[in-house]
RNA sequence: GGCGCGGUGGCGGAGUGGCUACGCAGCGGCCUGCAAAGCCGUGUACACCGGUUCGAGUCCGGUCCGCGCCUCCA
């Protein structure tokens, strides 16, 4: 079995082979850390972190080294501090370390490093200072451009030539820009602006000189696969290229690139301005991680993607059946670990480009084999191998009585619950079923799903 | 204007020219005191018009419709 991913470089489907298979190398644009991450940074989070997983599984978890950047110094996070008063440093924290919870409720693995930006101010220093002296950079009023018309390829991953980009008329102009097209590398900045000591003056980096700076500090020249949304495209990407391409020679770049489709929320193009985005954290304190997750690995990565509510609850009763037809047949923790053959049914379909949706089809027949499973042996085998299909897609990793109960949450007093349940029981056996149906009625009415099973009765949250 | 994406059954959503995607909802049955969960069975689809091919949802051309980007954005 090989790896086939779909490269917008080339518009096509290409067979995945890294240079080196003993350090496979992966770039992903992670969060401007300014507020909360909404649904829009989720999903890339958590598409590359099914890549991630694929990588580990195909060249072994040593092997693969994935990047996720922070970018801690943005004019977005200047604009907070001014508007709130809030210490930059505070800003930077709190919501990276919000990220970080975020990502981990969703289920995706800890990259292999994330760099922050203000962390490798020194290494775009010496990139930028590359750039000019290869004479694609130039300096103007404290400011370092690019300039784009020293790159004859530049274009060619977003697929416009030089002239349609003067066409459109909506860069900005700016006198110290020698071409319309150039883009800042380095910027002057005010006293009260966050800045560090550069050969052009007290400045801070443009948007995009960070990711080449990071990716060829912990990468090298030259990676396997860089991703992130599809919106970055253009100028983001476009950007790094350049930076990176003219900084190293003409060596190449990234050799992959994978686009995450755009993501709209109930119907609506998401955006900040009609304020109809979901914060992750806001979205947890209705819905499990896991359920986001799913719901996010249900429509191909490349795909627009419509997230809403009624989404999450479909996705929310899934897992329910999943964890239902789980509970019960996997011991322990550590049974569910141990050395499971990996499902090749799913691993085929994620390595020809991420196909998240055939995948999950194969947790559904897994899932059936499992329910129709009678004896405890079979029941056992058909547990682990549904386990085995969803660690691929980073899902059923979870106790099912947790899932099932909310265990970790205290609101519910299982004591009561157990009450009410035998007290419904001595109803049943008296064969007085309308207070028996009263019994579970009244427990249905505090969310609380009572299930009569050949071993007695079990009860899980609606 | 330039670049690009998509139109699949009631809904969501795959599809790497030839064999049931899958899930939800619906319908019939089994199980159950009744439910819930589960099992079995079942109907409904490839926007339109041409073309290539033994064969097209899948390739090519055209038409219609919807959408995105080209400005900060995952």
């Amino acid at each position: 079995m090989t790896i086939a991913l779909y490269n917008t470089l080339t518009r096509a489907t290409q067979p995945f082979e890294p240079l080196d298979a003993s350090n496979v190398r992966m770039y992903v644009c992670g969060p401007t850390v300014y507020d909360w991450a909404h649904i829009g940074n989720a999903r890339p989070a958590v598409v590359f972190d099914v890549l991630f997983r694929l990588l580990r599984f195909f060249y072994g978890e040593g092997h693969v080294t994935y990047v996720r950047n922070i970018t801690d110094i943005d004019d977005k996070i200047i604009a907070a501090h001014q508007a709130t008063g809030e210490p930059i440093a505070s800003i930077t924290a709190r919501t990276t370390s919000a990220y970080h919870a975020d990502v981990a409720a969703l289920g995706c693995l800890t990259p292999t490093a994330e760099p922050r930006a203000t962390a490798h101010v020194p290494e775009m220093l010496a990139m930028i200072g590359r750039l000019i002296e290869a004479g694609h950079a130039y300096v103007a009023e404290g400011h370092v451009m690019f300039h784009v018309p020293s790159m004859a390829a530049y274009g060619a991953l977003s697929r416009r030539n030089l002239d349609e980009m003067i066409a459109g008329a909506r860069v900005e102009v700016v006198p110290y820009k020698r071409d319309a097209r150039d883009f800042v590398l380095w910027k002057p900045s005010a006293d009260s602006d966050p800045g560090w000591d550069s050969p052009w003056g007290r400045g801070r980096p443009g948007w995009h000189i960070e990711c080449s700076a990071m990716s060829g500090r912990y990468l090298g020249e030259t990676f396997d696969i860089h991703g992130g949304g599809i919106d970055l495209i253009f100028p983001h990407h476009e950007n790094e290229i350049a930076q990176s391409i003219c900084a190293h020679d003409g060596r190449p770049f990234a050799r992959f690139w994978l686009h995450n489709g755009y993501l709209m929320t109930e119907g609506e193009k998401m955006s900040k301005s009609l304020g109809n985005f979901y914060t992750v954290h806001d979205l947890l304190a209705e819905f499990p991680g896991e359920a986001i997750r799913l719901a996010l690995l249900q429509t191909h990565y490349r795909q627009p993607l419509d997230f809403t509510k009624e989404g999450l609850v479909q996705a929310k009763r899934t897992l329910d059946r999943f964890y239902g037809a789980l509970r019960g047949t996997v011991a322990t923790r550590e049974d569910r670990l141990s050395d499971e053959e990996a499902d090749k049914e799913v691993i085929a379909p994620l390595a020809h480009d991420l196909n998240t949706p055939a995948a999950l089809a194969v947790l559904h027949e897994r899932l059936a084999s499992l329910n129709r499973a009678s004896s405890s042996v079979e029941k056992h085998r058909a547990a682990r191998a549904l386990l085995a299909a969803g660690e691929p897609l980073g899902l059923l990793a979870q106790d099912p009585e947790i899932w099932l109960r909310r265990a970790d949450s205290a609101v519910i007093d299982e004591a009561a619950v157990n009450a009410f349940i035998e007290a419904r029981a001595a109803a049943r056996k008296a064969r007085n079923f309308s207070e028996a149906d009263r019994l579970r009625a009244s427990l249905l009415a505090e969310g609380i799903i009572l299930e009569d099973t050949p071993a007695g009765t079990t009860w899980r949250r609606a």
